[in-house]
DNA sequence: GCCAACGTTGGC
DNA sequence: GCCAACGTTGGC
């Protein structure tokens, strides 16, 4: 088992946003139809590991609380079904395509800590968020980790 | 609402 | 296997 992994993970506040998550208590992330994030999923998540919750297409866009994995990785069931907008007719329980893990609510930040404000920061220059600004799972370093909540909660 | 970035699809 | 077309993400 590796030190406990740090994340980001993006929703859009309109789809689902932090309340929702304090609300549900826990959720499975459904939906991430990218092979990069899929494979961070699937292969380097474990439970107990933090996530950094950011909410895109926000006003502002930024990381708004922290959540953590609750389950371990198994196959995105909105995969096999034919309902779903996630359906994926390519994919088989033979052979999953996609992958999730379930997110449980830990806590709200306090402030929002914007985009702006990550670019903005000489020792957040490295982050994933910065450099693949398109994906929706990202590894955060635990420096990363700890000083984005220091800059939430002023510690 | 616009548009840049970029991942995916599909013709060849 | 290349690459143009296309679709999606997500900041602004």
């Amino acid at each position: 088992m590796p030190a406990k992994g740090h994340w980001l993970l993006k929703s859009e506040a309109e789809d689902y946003s932090i309340d929702d998550l304090e609300r549900d208590g826990q959720t499975p992330w459904t939906g991430v139809r990218n092979y990069e994030a899929r494979n961070l999923m699937r292969d380097d998540m474990a439970p107990g590991d933090l996530v950094l919750y950011y909410h895109s297409n926000a006003k502002p866009s930024g990381v708004v609380g922290i959540a953590k994995v609750v389950s371990e990785p198994y196959p995105d069931p909105t995969q096999f079904d034919k309902k779903s907008y996630y359906f994926d007719a390519k994919s088989t329980r033979e052979a999953p395509r996609w992958w999730l893990v379930d997110v449980g609510f830990v806590k709200k930040l306090p402030k929002t800590i914007s985009l702006a404000e990550i670019r903005q920061h000489p020792d957040l220059q490295e982050m994933a968020l910065l450099k693949r600004l398109r994906l929706s799972v990202q590894p955060v370093t635990p420096r990363e980790f700890a000083l984005i909540r220091g800059l939430a909660t002023g510690a």
